[in-house]
DNA sequence: CTGTTAGCGCATTCAC
DNA sequence: GTGAATGCGCTAACAG
């Protein structure tokens, strides 16, 4: 503390933080110094190892950082988050969740090292490693779309009534060769059609809910097969590359995407196989990204956003002392546009 | 440090961070304890004051942390800094940017706040109150499009040269009536069409650079008048209105918009009102966003996502230590799709 | 190999 | 009002 410069040093945390503790004078003459000596003024990280508070959240997202920024949803998610982040005055760090493939030890480090005041973790699969990084550092978590946390606010949608909505809108136009396109269901890398067993034991809970929200209103019509597809990941190439799966290999009438990022992806493929939608292929997503309103898409509308914005909101109550957990559900809706109506007599999606 | 159970103080940081520091067996044998008394390892914080560094790269934007969610080329460059940060270990931190409004004082102090290794800035206008506040961090600090500061580094690209061969394109398929259409050339909220002193004593560089650019074209071709109107602001509602407004107002060929988001918004509303692109309006772009391939909007393209890897890599450099500062450009380059041709021989763009 | 010592920069007591 | 002392949790350097 270099400040020896005429006052002793409390007096220079005085000057900075308790304008009221310090004659007016001497507060002035403080900072005038400093500001000629070049001094910073109060180190934050300093500051932060006393009054035990950094001013930031951490967001950990599924994969890898930078895949992150190619999903509108996160994009959305995010700004809900910097909205109430912004009014508390309050930083956000995104923290690299290291992939599972990499040695626990190496990279898990970083996030423990990271310099936060509480989590948030966005859609994790179950059982990801990272949780109990996450847990050790015994600081404020919410989850989001994530696994339930034992003691830890969660917020989220009703991912199988919602499933269930879309699938009865499906089945209420006449639609029965019907088959479902998912992003992944565990985070493995693998692809393609998805046995039963497979489903049951999916670590990914959204997209396994929604699954099972589809084959909830099957059930219910009667209706037996509903043959789920894998993309193999959350990224535009794959969910391209799922779409074209499905539509190579099944002949179907409607497709159930779980994401929406899916459905314009099958809207894609359609369009590159002349398919028409939706006479020859009816299409309906979940998300109501904005670029589903320009494509026309069916899709189930989730308040992202919103979801941000709750997350922020715990998470902020919760760092500064608010006590109780608390599970925030929050409204879906169906939001019927173009790309679904009633399946024509003779299915044209086939195979090849 | 509760750890008195057997060894000492310093043994428990080695048993964390410096293995061969110490016995395999002492080692275990506090890692056990610990897992026991629940002790979460080592305070992120304790660490940082002691060795100086966090292990996070501050990102600051222009105007409000919500809306930079909203612009597709923020995103990008995020993804490109998080492709650096993830490799290096590194937490990237969005650190909220105060209005210009707001008074300094009040959230200027959350950025100072900021427990961060080093700062980039990104599309800073000149003179905004937060580069000062950046400044005095006496931290490294790399600038993205924005002021060039001394001594520090700064990643750019040739936003004049590349407008001027945007308008040269437009100038050689025979358009002479043409507007240009910006964001906001300063952030004072202002929109309509710009006087060459506003022009002039802009403060948004890029935005001017490329103006500039724009009538470097137009001035070599002897062409005189080339209007400039300012949208506003990045925002897809204010640029959706600027485009309206440049419609209603002027009555030309070709447009220059100064964005991809502006071109995009252009072609927008040159639908919504039966105008045929690129017959009875040329648009071109800037930035080439994924969705300027979509649109098949001419554009010019810069490499958002390296610009974030250049400025991440930068920084990260300066941090350890790595003296000197660097001035990167990236290239640009024109890509011609079908928003641009000839103009026909009568207008039929006119003002309403 | 192991334990001890000494700050990193700060905000908060308490005494004056 | 103001100044001096204390400890937040840690790691680097040194001494055993």
């Amino acid at each position: 503390m270099a400040e020896a410069v005429g006052v002793s040093h409390a007096a220079v945390s005085y000057a900075y933080n308790r304008p009221d503790k310090l004659s007016q004078q001497q507060r002035s003459r403080i900072l005038a110094v400093a500001a000629e000596l070049g001094y910073p003024g109060p180190n934050p990280t300093g500051r932060s190892l006393r009054t035990g508070k950094v001013g930031a959240l951490g967001l950990i997202l599924t994969d890898s950082l930078p895949y992150a920024f190619e999903d509108p949803g996160v994009a959305l998610l995010m700004r809900g988050i910097a909205e109430v982040g912004e009014l508390a005055q309050v930083a956000l760090t995104l923290l690299p969740a290291p992939l599972e493939a990499v040695p626990a030890a190496a990279s898990l480090d970083a996030l423990l090292r990271g310099v936060v005041d509480g989590f948030m973790v966005y859609a994790m699969p179950d059982r990801h490693p990272v949780l109990d990084s996450v847990l050790r550092r015994r600081l404020p978590v919410v989850t989001i779309d994530g696994p339930a946390l034992e003691g830890h606010s969660r917020v989220g949608i009703d991912d199988r009534g919602a499933a269930r909505e879309a699938a009865r809108h499906l089945l209420a136009l006449g639609h029965r060769d019907v088959a479902v396109l998912v992003s992944r269901l565990s985070p493995d890398g693998r692809s393609g059609p998805a046995s039963h067993s497979r489903i049951a034991h999916a670590r990914d809970r959204v997209m396994k809910a929604r699954v099972k929200g589809y084959r909830d209103a099957f059930a219910e019509a009667g209706v037996g097969v509903l043959p789920v597809v894998e993309a193999g990941g959350f990224s535009a190439a794959q969910s391209r590359a799922g779409a074209e799966m499905l539509l190579d290999t099944r002949s179907v009438t409607a497709v159930l995407a779980a994401t929406d990022v899916l459905a314009l992806a099958l809207l894609d493929a359609a369009a590159g196989r002349g398919l028409r939608v939706p006479e020859d292929l009816a299409v309906i997503g979940f998300d109501d990204l904005p670029a589903a309103a320009v494509a026309g898409l069916t899709t189930v509308r989730q308040p992202m956003t919103q979801k941000g914005q709750e997350a922020a909101r715990l998470l902020l109550n919760t760092i500064n002392g608010t006590p109780g957990t608390h599970l925030v559900t929050l409204p879906t809706e169906l939001v019927v546009r173009g790309s679904t109506g009633e399946p024509t007599t003779g299915s044209t999606a086939s195979p090849h």
